[in-house]
DNA sequence: TTGGATTTGTGAATTAATGCACGAAACCTG
DNA sequence: CAGGTTTCGTGCATTAATTCACAAATCCAA
């Protein structure tokens, strides 16, 4: 087992650093702000990370992982809507996070890695549902459109929900983009 | 400025020890227990106390000194509400652990304490107050059954607050205390 | 009462965290 | 741009906390 002194202390300075980033615009975060906040030496911060950056960095990569563990549990085969509470409700539950790593213009960083995320588990999915409904639709090419666009939107719709407040609860999101990422993968290519 | 490793381990140490207090009875609870849910190692916990006791008793100083500096800010010629105010102030703001105390029978070791303040900050109050009413009235014997009888008296209403779920507010329970304590202090010696 | 499990208190080695100090970089501000 | 202030990143010595191990005490059920 990992030594509780350096769980604490991450836990601490990740802690602080989000709770930071509801006030402040992350540029303007000092990493004496986070040692003060965390109620840890700075020295201490500089004991786990090379920097701000390396900090959230590994922020964005373990929540990115932990979503990709949800999705893997439930399973590539699930339904769209299923996933897709999944994920609100996972995001809700870290709003904190996402909101300000939303919020924070110049964040291209992030979105980028969340957008890859959506990317990737959208592959799987189609992937997934090909065994049972088709076998070959054209849509495993890599960089296929349909999966850039739908990818795009959810990332849209999500940034669109912290920014307004979360107008709709996770159920009801999760349902709505049920729909439209059934109508924009499944049943597009049998066209002329 | 004393380590912050220090006061992280103590006020964990120390809250956990109140949290657990409210489901078990002071004596089952173990060094493990608490050391768990300290989040620290049992070793840490020896570092810092002899025992259970001494965390216990240690506890209890604190809280005893707190509550006698806030009466020294007051003065001790304040006027009996506005201090029993005070009192139940705080009293409410650490009802985990003061309920806690008072909750679990066989601790007359608090209780004692506890009753000490009482007559102790009592004494200083009538002495305080002599000089502005009156200047000798007997009541200056050590042993003096007054003071006694309204400590004790004071305890026990301190005791049925919290059993009973703390039914009035502070501002109330002093407004009533203050009354009781004016009747059997202030004016009691003038007789035949 | 006995014997097994739990809790206790402590020793010892190791590791993490701290505080402090310092030069360098970055950053305002006049 | 010059000069003052803040922040940064790091070295270093010290101290607190951790893990592990173990013998003694205590508890508890059979």
């Amino acid at each position: 087992m990992k030594d509780r002194r350096i769980r604490k202390s991450q836990e601490a300075i990740k802690a602080a650093v989000i709770e930071l980033m509801m006030d402040k615009s992350f540029d303007q975060i000092t990493i004496q702000d986070i040692s003060d906040r965390a109620d840890v030496s700075r020295r201490t911060v500089y004991l786990h990370y090379m920097d701000k950056f390396d900090l959230v960095d590994k922020l964005i990569e373990e929540h990115i992982n932990r979503l990709r563990e949800l999705c893997d549990i439930a399973g590539h085969d699930a339904e769209y809507t299923d996933m897709g509470l999944l994920w609100f409700e996972y995001l809700e539950k870290h709003h904190l996070f996402f909101s300000a790593m939303l919020a924070s213009r110049g964040n291209s960083f992030f979105r980028n890695r969340f957008l890859d995320f959506f990317l990737q588990e959208l592959k799987n999915m189609v992937k997934g549902k090909e065994i049972h409904e088709r076998s070959i639709t054209g849509l495993t090419e890599d960089d296929d459109v349909e999966t850039q666009f739908v990818g795009a939107a959810i990332v849209g719709v999500v940034e669109w929900w912290f920014k307004n407040g979360k107008p709709h609860p996770p159920s009801l999101m999760a349902q709505r983009m049920g729909t439209l990422l059934e109508r924009n993968l499944k049943a597009d290519t049998p066209k002329a």
